[in-house]
DNA sequence: GACTGGCAAACGAGCATCGAGAGTGCCAGC
DNA sequence: GCTGGCACTCTCGATGCTCGTTTGCCAGTC
């Protein structure tokens, strides 16, 4: 019996179930893939194919679709790669080069993702701890508030109030000013936070809780989780697609997507270049029947994780071939910017 | 025939429908509502209200249901105002008073919004035209660019990077920061557009094209209509409980709230206090069956929009006074920062 | 040994039927 | 103006049926 027929019938039925949504027969596969034998020899390897846990019936005498072991296996060694057409790769580009700013970037990342996958698109905001400090600007609001800015070299702003313990003067705050800059400009984030807390010393004893608050926040900034948190979902409409049951299927993806935490956990391990996550393997058993697939953008600079969350009936080549692209062209902008 | 009465049997269709999402029958009214009358008087009622347009039937021989007009009705002359419980005050407050900055205020708010309502939450930022300017900063990156960062009194930050024409020296750009900022400093964006404008001309001839295009994008940045284009939306799970058919009901909503323009639209003209805007009055034909309760916010500096999406079937009362709290804790908030 | 055609059996989808239940509309009477 | 009674309408769920699809297997063929 031949090997290479058995997995040119996954193959071919994971094609199928995934254009037509429905559970694919042994006659409606002969027919349409020319595979060069009768319907109850394909019969044979499905149930081969059923028996090793690649295939399963969703009742007796309907036809077969994939499990997810099924999927993972085409993922792996059966999904040829797709390339992306000229239209979708000037789409991505030209949309992308309007973008003005950081924030810019990743909104327009989340349309296009969403609008070429038709799924669910998540973007995290490009990491802070691995840019360098650009800026700092200490301004005071009143007698006794400052406002804290940190400009980081991937284009970023951070913010943060900081209430004093006792009031600034305009000629401390400058003090302030012009010996943090020296020494934080051009420095990673992860580092700057070191660096800052070591200024207090050197400043009159008096001075030193008010400017020890500032420096709290400074560092506090610098080394900031919630930046890490910040990532945004688009398409979610697409997920009108996704199954026939709403409250069973659609609301607990919905709220996962709602969840930072659960986001992260989808994005997180993302290292190389595409990651699929199919069923089980998110991790997530809320989110039984969702495939995620992610992948790492960005240079040193600003290094985050981007990916669309669909079906495991997806179509898998195409979607990863789109992650990829985006990926590649949001790390390219945001290494000239 | 009591027209009181008749009032009171919409108002009691209104509730009983809301509560249990299905048509209500003269008898079932009867039995839940101490009307002194009988089923058969309670048909006549009903029959009556039909014709005026403030109910309808879905099908011969099942209960009544409201009209838009009914709720409309409902709304104007019959919701009783419903205080928020202690609790849900507290709520509010407490999460809310967590806040460290105005991302996180707006954040918080939707949270809260669509937790308390279980309806879809839209928050509007701040604008940016009625708030002033508390800092502007000019930061060289290198010879031939420059990053504009604007701080506003409301707390937020603005930031732009220019693409110069020729290169901008140390000296110049100090030049041109000290001089901006008196200009600006505590004058409205709207207004400090033009004032910089006007500093064009002071300087040397020679310099004036490469200021000319800094000043540019500092007025854009003032009167940054993106600005006011920024809205968050949260809890879209909840639409889980809007209705039964995914594909006719839910998508399009979720389509809706995808695009900016609409939400924009949405919320646009609340004015005053909270505003209900019930079917069709939304004027978005997509969203039919939906009602959009908002609210403005924000004091003289801040001033913007928040408000819920949800099923026209929906408890008015309770939604309006939660949009209400939220709207007045978000307010003092923003002014207090 | 691998493949094929044929065939019985299994099973869901779709459809019509039917009865129960709920609700209406109206009328005659109070 | 209100009430009880009653005929009528309509949906919803259960039931039973047919039809089409697909499987699994077996005997036969290359």
């Amino acid at each position: 019996m031949s090997d290479d027929r058995r997995l040119d019938v996954l193959r071919a039925i994971v094609e199928d179930y995934v254009a037509t949504q429905e559970p694919v027969g042994s006659r409606a596969l002969v027919e349409r893939h020319h595979l060069g034998v009768s319907s109850a020899t394909i019969r044979g390897d499905m149930k081969v194919l059923e028996d090793e846990g690649y295939l399963t019936q969703p009742h007796t005498s309907a036809g077969r679709i994939p499990t997810d072991k099924g999927y993972r296996m085409f993922v792996d060694r059966l999904a040829t790669v797709k390339a992306l057409s000229p239209a979708e790769r000037r789409a991505i580009e030209r949309f992308l080069s309007e973008s003005v700013d950081v924030d810019d970037i990743v909104q327009r990342s989340v349309r296009v993702l969403a609008q070429l996958t038709s799924q669910v698109a998540v973007v995290q905001y490009p990491s802070l701890t691995r840019s360098t400090v650009r800026h700092v600007e200490l301004v005071a609001l009143d007698g006794h508030r400052v406002l804290v800015v940190v400009i980081t070299s991937s284009g970023r702003v951070e913010q943060r109030t900081v209430d004093l313990p006792s009031p600034l003067g305009d000629r401390l705050l400058a003090d302030l000013r012009s010996r943090i800059l020296p020494v934080v400009l051009g420095v990673r984030l992860s580092d700057a936070a070191v660096k800052v807390a070591d200024l207090i010393p050197a400043f009159d004893p008096e001075d030193q809780p008010v400017v020890a608050t500032v420096v709290a926040t400074l560092a506090q900034t610098f080394s900031d989780e919630r930046s890490d948190a910040r990532i945004v979902v688009g398409g979610t409409s697409n997920l009108a697609r996704f199954g026939a049951d709403f409250d069973t299927t659609v609301g607990p993806v919905l709220e996962a997507l709602e969840e930072q935490v659960v986001l992260l956990k989808l994005l997180g391990e993302a290292s190389g270049g595409v990651t699929v996550r199919i069923g089980g393997e998110t991790g997530l058993d809320t989110l039984a029947g969702t495939a995620v697939v992610a992948s790492a953008y960005g240079g040193d600079g600003s290094r985050a994780t981007l990916g669309t969350v669909g079906p495991t009936r997806m179509d898998y080549p195409g979607t990863i071939a789109t992650v990829a692209a985006v990926a590649r062209y949001v790390g390219r902008m945001l290494d000239d910017a």
